[in-house]
RNA sequence: GCCGAGGUGGCGGAACCGGCAGACGCGACGGACUUAAAAUCCGUUGGGCUUCGGCCCUUGCGGGUUCAAAUCCCGCCCUCGGCACCA
């Protein structure tokens, strides 16, 4: 026994030395390619968890990876460090948000040191510092100087428990906060908003990038893009300037079906419209769906509710009079917020027409279908009829008919909707990049000029939540002057919403230190984009999507030269702990400190390779993490034990082609499955050929170089997994620091080519025998093999052979009957 | 309701493009070492029958295609994620 594998004394050893010789730190003067490799940087929430283990350890050995295979490569980490609980904490334990941050940012250091990540700390971004928001808010004010940033008042969704406004993204499920669950409400409030819409094409189309087909899938559905028509209804009305109501449709072709228009409850021409005899009604209608939550009026169980106000519209294709209802059913911020009923085809306009008794009127004609009520709309393609011109066309075609006729006639004009709502950024908060916006009552609203950035977040603050920004009464921070007209004015009150903060960290990693701009130009452009990142799928719509519009925005005013800021994506699944997944906010984490402490970092980080698919995510159970620690030791002996047996026979002829041909295997097997982050299976992989090895070593004396330079290979396949005890190692075996400067293997196809095969004998599809035999065995001698053998030969006598079916390299089949 | 992913031993999971189902590991059982235990090592381990040669069944359920199906097709059931009155 030479010593036994001691986790605790090489892991920090190593990761002092890597330190101080600043082995992984990242430079532009390289002659190899570049290889932006990025995670999403944590939250500092105070402990990293399972959780952050899951996402970096696997992402980091893929880094490693990438430079053993002779890349330039960054990995960057640093903390999103603005945010609520920061806020939250503060106000709870009388602690400054910048204390509570920085306290956390230091244990969380010190436990990413010890995954022993090949992070170049020299580069670490932390979003809450002056150096780092000036230029969030820098970004701010090009955004705003571009016409992308505007002021509006607008419904928000208010949390009532975060005591903040939220992003339509940031409200999940059924109306709830992303945050901490809570029922959102809505309030109207005037907000900053960031003008997201203008890029809804281009969004669309992810040219040029690699993300899985989920991510974006979820993207092009938040955008939700329907192509239709803007039609015009006639209005004539006593008293009333309007001469018509346009509502948007997809399905023109049912325009000879209206039967009567719905307007969302708030619209602005519901007022003028409605007639005395309704005034009553329509104000109690109101009033009701006002007092209705955010969940109540999304419900699609619920019965269809609406009033009529009294007036009427006319349909222009055919000179009907449409009674006008309102329902809040129709959205005011879709569309036009009017829709035009068309009950026999549209399942919500039949279900209202059923309640109130209005006609249902059959314009596209289902299969067969004899004049009968419908029992439910029809919203298939179908015959057009009752449509006067446009008789017997197929609706298809009938879409584009009605929509040259109304185009020609100026009643309707082809439009696009969209779902996406711009970006709603201000926060009634304090622990957030201050938005640079003065208000003078001279000079209205006034951005604070670029020399006087940052706008600093004042110390003395309070921040009892009131549902207003604790900055505003904050005199000495509220009170300031016009940089226009130098009189008396406020600052905005309100800070950035934390993704703005996110949206350009990994720009900020390319030159952090940089102080004329958010980022060196010449540096930014050598490793942007991010050739690869990772991180967790719940960031679909928020940052994924904020960071895409973002790049779009800044690479319009000519800050960037890059369409999509990150090349690749790859999201891992999700660690669930106790039903839920893991986050210090629910209260469920599992630390891995204590695993680290007992079986050290390179057997956590290899545990967690090896439970499963990386984007599968999975339940977090510790019981098998005994197997890797196991394996670790093994591999620990069988490179440092003597052999127990001197006179053991060497290794030679078919036994050292066999170890050659097992190492290239292995070889290109991890290779391949590090390149596509299956990590599981290389981990096994790695397993199986030690326990080979371990094997050879029983029998045969390893005083050899094939053995040498196996070991060696070994060790070079295992570096980026388990990088201490590969450093380890490779210094015991004679070799000169460090294994992570080496070049991962390569391996030679010839060499994986087997010489035999096991070829499998069925009858009938049965397995029936099994026989090794050479790769260049001939078929008539398989035949003959395959009939002659003993324990085929009880299933075929007697038999007529119907067929015989031979996949070389594999199996044989014999057909009887 | 719609879209997406998935359902394989006691457990986590493997299986390239339709070709040996269950790699690798955990757990369990038996054995070695030990005064004993832990650690370690060796063996067995999907289920059922067995004359110990084998035979039959088995990848959520029911059909189908095929010499051959975990894999392809059709119809269901369940779990997870997303969306959900978007006109």
């Amino acid at each position: 026994m030479a010593s036994k594998y001691n986790p605790q004394e090489i892991e920090k050893k190593w990761q002092l030395r890597w330190e101080a010789d600043h082995v992984y730190e990242a430079h532009e003067a390289s002659k190899r390619p570049k290889w932006y490799a990025l995670t999403m940087f944590p939250y500092t929430s105070g402990d990293l968890h399972i959780g952050h283990w899951y996402a970096m350890a696997p992402s980091d050995v893929h880094a490693r990876f990438k430079r053993m295979r002779g890349y330039n490569v960054l990995h960057p980490i640093g903390f999103d460090a603005f945010g609520l609980p920061a806020e939250n904490a503060a106000i709870k334990h009388g602690i400054h948000p910048h204390t509570w941050t920085m306290r956390n940012i230091e244990n969380m250091r010190r436990q990413l040191k010890s995954i022993g990540a090949m992070y170049d700390w020299s580069r670490e971004v932390i979003t809450c510092l002056p150096e780092y928001y000036k230029w969030t808010e820098w970004f701010f004010l090009k955004l705003y100087e571009a016409g992308l940033a505007y002021r509006a008042k607008a419904p928000a969704n208010w949390c009532p428990q975060c005591k903040t406004v939220l992003a339509n993204e940031q409200v999940v499920g059924e109306g709830v906060c992303e945050r901490c669950g809570t029922p959102v409400i809505r309030k109207d409030l005037e907000q900053w908003f960031f003008r997201i819409t203008k890029y809804a094409e281009e969004l669309l189309e992810f040219s040029g990038i690699e993300w899985p087909e989920r991510v974006k899938t979820m993207q092009r559905n938040w955008i939700g893009k329907s192509v239709g028509v803007e039609i015009s209804f006639g209005l004539d009305v006593k008293g009333v300037s309007e001469k018509e109501i346009k509502v948007f449709t997809t399905r023109p072709d049912t325009i000879f079906g209206v039967t009567f228009m719905v307007l969302a409850p708030e619209h602005p021409l519901v007022a003028k419209l409605t007639t005395s005899e309704h005034k009553d009604e329509v104000r109690d209608y109101i009033e009701w769906t006002r007092g209705q939550t955010e969940i109540e009026r999304l419900s699609t169980e619920k019965e269809k509710t609406g009033v009529f106000i009294g007036s009427h519209v006319i349909n222009k294709l055919n000179g009907e009079r449409v009674p006008i209802w309102i329902a809040d059913y129709v959205l005011l911020s879709y569309g036009t917020g009017a829709v035009m009923g068309v009950p026999a085809h549209d399942q919500r306009d039949f279900e209202f027409a059923q309640d109130f008794g209005l006609p249902i009127k059959v314009v596209i004609s289902p299969p067969g279908w004899g004049g009968e009520p419908l029992k439910e709309a029809y919203v298939e393609a179908g015959t057009m009829v009752n449509s006067g011109q446009f008789n017997g066309l197929p609706s298809e075609q009938g879409k584009e008919a009605v929509s040259d006729f109304m185009e020609e006639k100026g009643c309707g004009i082809r439009t696009i909707s969209y779902r996406l709502r711009d970006w709603l950024i201000s926060r009634q908060r304090y622990w957030g990049a201050p938005i640079p916006i003065v208000y003078c009552s001279k000079c209205g609203t006034v951005p604070v000029p670029e020399k006087d950035l940052p706008v600093l977040l004042p110390e003395d603050a309070e921040f009892k939540p009131t549902g207003e920004s604790p900055l505003k009464y904050c005199a000495s921070f509220v009170n300031t002057t016009c940089p226009k007209c130098g009189g008396h004015a406020q600052r905005e009150t309100d800070t950035m919403d934390t993704f703005m903060c996110s949206n350009w960290y990994y720009l900020r990693y390319t030159s952090p230190g940089y102080d004329k701009g958010p980022f060196d130009d010449k540096k930014l452009a050598y490793w942007m984009p991010v050739d690869q990142y990772t991180g967790g799928a719940e960031h679909a719509v928020m940052h994924l999507f904020y960071a895409r519009f973002f790049t779009k925005a800044i690479r319009d005013l000519g800050l960037v030269k890059f369409d999509e800021p990150f090349t690749r994506l790859f999201n891992q699944g999700t660690v669930v702990f106790a039903g839920a997944k893991m986050s210090k906010s629910r209260g469920n984490v599992v630390t891995p400190d204590e695993y680290v402490t007992k079986l050290g970092s390179d057997t956590v980080r290899a545990y967690l390779m090896f439970v499963g698919p990386w984007d599968q995510g999975g339940g977090w159970d510790d019981s098998g993490i005994s197997g890797i620690w196991r394996w670790l030791n093994r591999a620990w002996n069988l490179v440092l034990d003597e052999q127990k047996s001197e006179s053991l026979p060497p290794i030679e002829g078919a036994i050292e082609n066999e170890l050659r041909r097992r190492t290239h295997k292995t070889i290109k097997k991890v290779s391949e499955d590090l390149e596509k982050f299956r990590f599981n299976t290389m981990i096994a992989a790695l397993m199986e050929f030690t326990n080979y090895l371990a094997k050879v070593k029983e029998e045969r004396s390893i005083v050899h170089n094939a053995w040498k330079e196996t070991i060696d290979t070994l060790l070079l396949l295992l570096a980026p997994s388990v990088p201490h005890l590969a450093e380890e190692l490779w210094e015991r075996t004679g070799h000169s620091y460090s294994i992570h400067n080496q070049s991962f293997p390569s391996w030679d196809e010839k060499m994986v080519v087997e010489e035999q095969f096991t070829l499998v004998i069925q009858v009938n599809g049965k397995l029936r025998d099994r026989v090794d035999v050479p790769v260049s065995i001939a078929e008539t001698e398989v035949r003959e093999l395959a009939l002659s053998r003993e324990r085929v030969r009880v299933h075929i006598d007697g038999k007529q052979i119907k067929d015989i079916i031979y996949v070389p390299g594999r199996l044989v089949n014999i057909v009887v009957k």
